[in-house]
RNA sequence: GCCUGGGUGGCGGAAUUGGUAGACGCGCUGGAUUCAAAAUCCAGUUCUGGCAACAGAGUGCGGGUUCGAUUCCCGCCCCAGGUACCA
């Protein structure tokens, strides 16, 4: 065990290796993973064993993982744990005949290495590159067999021309609702040029109707503004969420609780001209899509929960002495009758124009203090009911009566129209506004009391509301869609909660858009000058003008006759233009990386039709859940709108996906008080009074197995401890109490990967990251369990019974029934565990195997020969070495085919039946797997054993289960 | 609040269609081997009572269905993740 301080740990790994030298020159039939891990990994890379090649004739099987961020605290022990499960399934999947695409990469854009060259003016390109290689040692160490040949990165030039590529063709599509596809803009010029925009039934922005002629009318930059509501990728005024300590707007997504997602800054509202994707467009067939693939429940509702389709009516409201409408949506127009008021939210349009003189200081005080709100306090304030009368009324349709229009901050700008017809018996908020502002409260429910709260089921029927008495709640709604939609004031309509993507960073670290600006209106760079390279800058900030940190760069202007970007001084708006100085957020490059892995090199498209029609979908993605309405629905839509272009013939990129636990850390926390004291955990739990201690957390590195500190280590390892005053249990020792954090350098409870592979080998490691438990499960890593593992595979080793020059001891005889038995077992227990993904029990039965075969006595080829193919994709350096000395071609284990199951060998004569009385079960007989029930009955009642339980009695029922279980009722 | 998971020994966990609860591993206890240690091997290890044979209880809690429930149904409690004025 070491259980040092990192100081010492040098000398005590030479001390270690001396040790093991000594054993390995000691007993040359030992099992010396050092020697034989390094000794694969050298043969696989040489080889290029893993290399995937398309058109092979074989089936294809495509398994990918979550690209990562390669960040500068290289990977802890969690980090691998859905590698490691990928990379048994993908050679599982090669020894079962499939061609195996199974890549790796990284998603290299990204804040941390900016924030990193703000601080210390290190190019964040250099920082990249270096925890690059720092992760691929890490990966190396544990035997992968990913094709790295095909390793994308997504901050490379020859990666995002392709991303830039991407964006361009979004800006020229739009997406026409009739055939629900999105389609070439030129065909929606076309269009518009022959019948001008009533026929066109788009995903757009508000847009008046024009005709053709309009059309050949307008100005080139009125078509490119009134273009801009129809383009998938589009440049706008919107609300956005700004986070002024990143100096950058951020996604929905990226904002946990009114904080930024990175860092937890404070996030605030802004208007600003920015990208935007017009994922809105595909939210109907994202929702619908979620139907076709094969991921876990809760993910696949966060997504439904985050499109958020609901489905209702628009009604007008015309307002009183006005020619103005206001617009709602509802989703219960059945109870338009209790419509009492209309509640505008503060941002709303019309807000100015609607408020009366003497109102008017009242409303402006409270739009003005809505603004001032942070989204995050209104959220936070739900209970904090706020509002203000306009002055103004509307007509409501039906009953013509006049109905009050407020204010009030509960209504989001954002969804829907802006207004909601308020409704206090049947919405809460709706209640609790008319409660606190004295408004009318009048019932539409039969039978339902609304004095407490309002009812908000939707079942029950209507009254009080003229032609929709008496009707049930289902009936009521359609019966009013129709009316309304008769009467012209409104129609049948679905809201989707899910909100456009802002595209645009104010960030140095992206991929720069391939776009200039010609009189303010964007133009896109074509692909033939593509890739746009990040320019060189001096300064990672924004200019102190608060521009985005590329308006630094002095080479940014786009040379349009020369097609290349030249120097800013050569900008003359006629033929020179200044670049966009935005970059894509994040999610850019990880939104299509796995197409690239299909033909990562490719120049001349971003992956080949060939390779595409071969690979297809991703067969199994294995990954986290935080990319729940993140990633995986981008990766979607760009996937979707890539299948509607007609580039790849899928419009889902996952079939299958599996989302691994987190894998948590135990921290090590000792007590300090106010003077120079540190107290053992187990002399703090003595104490009465524990109010002045404070808990620290210190390395986990310095614990030895009872927890106990090594105390020189601890005094050397921070200064506060340097002549701290340890306060022991009676054995001298400082005691930790342990407790599960995220795993972190911040908590000092970082286990590395490297380090055990030193320790006990990558094999070990391997199937020790697989046997902590079911893989989707988050779940505490604790080291202690791993001898377990490294025994394991000891055992399996001995098994070979190897001799002085390394050849093994095992005969070509026929193997017993027994072991036939045991061998068949394990095949057919092994390929439901990997149908099931069942990683923890593939350990378990592989121990059970293994432990079987050493109590036979196990020695034949035929047993283990099959053994050693079955166990090489959990434990792959093992396999090949063990492979390789029963007299195989080097590295072709992994080339060998998966031993096929033969029920035959599991078929017993006998059973050993549990005769059970009244339910439990008492003792066991043995009969023959032919003797039928009746026969079983009688041998049951004849036995002496029987007697006793039945006691004197008679049984009242018997129940035989051939091949299960005998039941005697009494 | 709502949605999705989950709750089984000292610990990680197993039990796949309702059929022997606790596989496998860690830890612990005892023994063998050893000058000693490591490593290895053997035995035991859900709890309670008992020297033992054995008996009773037992899968978050309370009910129900069934010959039989960790598994199915109803009601509740707790934990984790997601989400939240979405009209």
């Amino acid at each position: 065990m070491i259980r040092s301080p990192t100081a010492a740990r040098p000398f005590l790994i030479i001390s270690y290796l001396c040790i093991h030298i000594q054993k390995a020159l000691l007993n040359p039939m030992e099992y010396d993973f050092r020697v034989i891990e390094e000794k694969w990994r050298k043969h696989w890379a040489e080889n290029g064993t893993f290399q995937a090649k398309e058109n092979t004739g074989k089936d294809k099987y495509y398994v990918l993982d979550m690209f990562p961020y390669p960040s500068g605290a290289g990977l802890h022990v969690g980090h691998p744990l859905g590698y490691i499960a990928s990379d048994i399934y993908a050679r599982y999947k090669r020894l079962q005949g499939f061609e195996v695409l199974h890549p790796m990469g990284y998603d290299s854009f990204g804040l941390p290495a900016e924030q990193y060259a703000i601080q210390t003016g290190q190019h964040p390109e250099k920082t990249t590159q270096s925890n690059i290689k720092r992760y691929r040692e890490q990966l190396d160490l544990i035997g992968f067999s990913f094709d790295w040949e095909r390793e994308v990165r997504t901050s490379d030039p020859t990666y995002y021309k392709w991303t830039q590529w991407i964006f361009t063709e979004l800006f020229n599509s739009w997406y026409d609702e009739s055939t629900q596809k999105a389609r070439p803009i030129s065909e929606l010029i076309h269009i518009f040029e022959k019948d001008g925009n009533s026929g066109v039934f788009a995903c757009c922005d508000e847009c008046n109707p024009f005709t053709a002629s309009d059309w050949t009318a307008y100005s080139e930059s009125e078509k490119d503004d009134l273009l801009q509501k129809y383009r998938l990728a589009y440049l706008a005024d919107s609300w956005v969420n700004w986070c002024p300590e990143l100096g950058t707007v951020l996604a929905n997504d990226e904002v946990v609780n009114g904080v930024s997602e990175r860092g937890g800054h404070p996030v605030e509202q802004k208007l600003m001209r920015q990208w935007s994707m017009r994922i809105k467009a595909y939210a109907n067939r994202l929702l619908e899509g979620l139907n076709t693939v094969d991921w876990s429940d809760s993910i696949k509702e966060m997504q439904r929960n985050w499109i958020g389709k609901s489905v209702g009516c628009s009604v007008h409201f015309q307002i009183e002495n006005s020619e103005e409408q206001i617009e709602v949506f509802t989703t219960r127009p059945d109870t338009i009758f209790g419509a009492t008021f209309l509640v505008l939210a503060p941002e709303h349009p019309l807000v100015e124009q609607l408020t009366t003189q003497e109102q008017k200081a009242d409303v402006d005080a409270y739009v003005k203090a809505s603004s001032m709100k942070s989204e995050r306090d209104r959220q936070s304030n739900v209970k904090n009911i706020s509002g203000v009368f306009t002055g103004s009324y509307v007509i409501h349709p039906f009953t013509q009566k006049r109905v009050p229009l407020w204010l009030g901050d509960y209504v989001l700008a954002s969804y829907g129209t802006g207004a909601v017809m308020a409704v206090p018996c049947g919405d809460q908020r709706d209640w609790d506004f008319a409660k606190h502002f004295g408004l009318e409260i009048p019932n539409v429910f039969d039978g339902i009391d609304i004095s407490e709260a309002a009812y908000a089921e939707k079942s029950g029927r209507i009254a009080n509301s003229d032609f929709l008495n008496g009707l049930e709640v289902k009936d009521a709604i359609r019966t009013a869609i129709e009316r309304i939609e008769a009467d012209g004031i409104g129609r049948g309509k679905t809201n989707f909660r899910l909100r456009d993507a802002v595209f645009s960073r104010q960030r140095y670290w992206g991929e720069p858009f391939p776009v200039y600006y010609q009189d303010g209106r964007p133009k896109m760079i074509d692909l033939q000058h593509l890739p746009l390279v990040l320019p060189e800058v001096a300064n990672y900030l924004p200019t102190s003008d608060g521009r985005p940190p590329l308006g630094n760069a002095e080479k940014w202007a786009w040379d349009s006759q020369k097609n290349e970007v030249v120097s800013n001084d050569l900008i003359d708006h006629e033929h020179v233009f200044p670049l966009e100085l935005n970059t894509m957020p994040g999610w850019a490059g990880s939104s299509w990386y796995f197409l690239r892995y299909m033909d990562a090199q490719n120049d001349d498209v971003f992956a080949d039709r060939n390779n595409i029609e071969f690979w297809k979908q991703v067969d199994l993605y294995i990954g986290g859940s935080e990319h729940a309405t993140g990633h995986l629905l981008y990766a979607r839509f760009w996937t979707k709108f890539l299948y509607d272009r007609g580039y790849i013939p899928f419009d889902e990129p996952f079939k299958k996906m599996i989302n691994q636990g987190m894998i948590l850390g135990k921290s090590a926390i000792l007590y300090v008080d106010s003077g120079n004291n540190v107290y053992s955990y187990d002399v703090v739990q003595k104490l009465d009074d524990v109010s002045n201690l404070r808990e620290v957390r210190v390395l986990i590195d310095l614990l030895g197995d009872q927890d106990d500190v090594d105390q020189d280590a601890l005094r050397n390892w921070l200064p506060d401890f340097k002549d701290a005053n340890f306060v022991c249990n009676e054995q001298g020792q400082l005691i930790c109490k342990r407790e599960v954090d995220k795993m972190s350098k911040r908590w000092f409870n970082v286990v590395t990967p490297d380090e055990l592979c030193q320790k006990y080998g990558a094999d070990t490691l391997r199937m020790y990251e697989m046997f902590l438990g079911p893989l989707e499960q988050s779940k505490p890593w604790d080291t202690k369990g791993i001898n377990g593992v490294a025994n394991f595979l000891r055992k399996l080793w001995r098994l070979f019974h190897f001799n002085d020059h390394n050849a093994p001891q095992i005969t070509d005889e026929n193997p017993d029934k027994e072991a036939l038995k045991t061998l068949h077992k394990t095949i057919q227990k092994l390929s439901d565990d990997l149908n099931r993904f069942s990683f923890n029990t593939g350990v378990s039965n592989f121990m059970i195997c293994v432990n079987e075969l050493s109590e036979q006595k196990c020695h034949h080829r035929q047993i283990l020969e099959p053994l050693v193919i079955l166990i090489s994709p959990y434990a792959p350096h093992i396999a090949e070495e063990l492979w390789q000395r029963l007299g195989h071609e080097a590295g072709s284990v992994s080339k060998a085919a998966l031993p096929k199951f033969n029920p035959d060998y599991l078929v017993d004569d006998a059973f050993s039946y549990p005769i059970s009385f009244n339910g439990k079960v008492r003792f066991k007989l043995e009969f023959p797997r032919t003797m039928s029930p009746k026969e079983i009955e009688e041998q049951v009642l004849s036995n002496d054993q029987t007697a006793k339980w039945l006691d004197g009695k008679d049984p009242k029922k018997m129940i035989v289960v051939p091949g299960k279980i005998v039941n005697v009722v009494v």
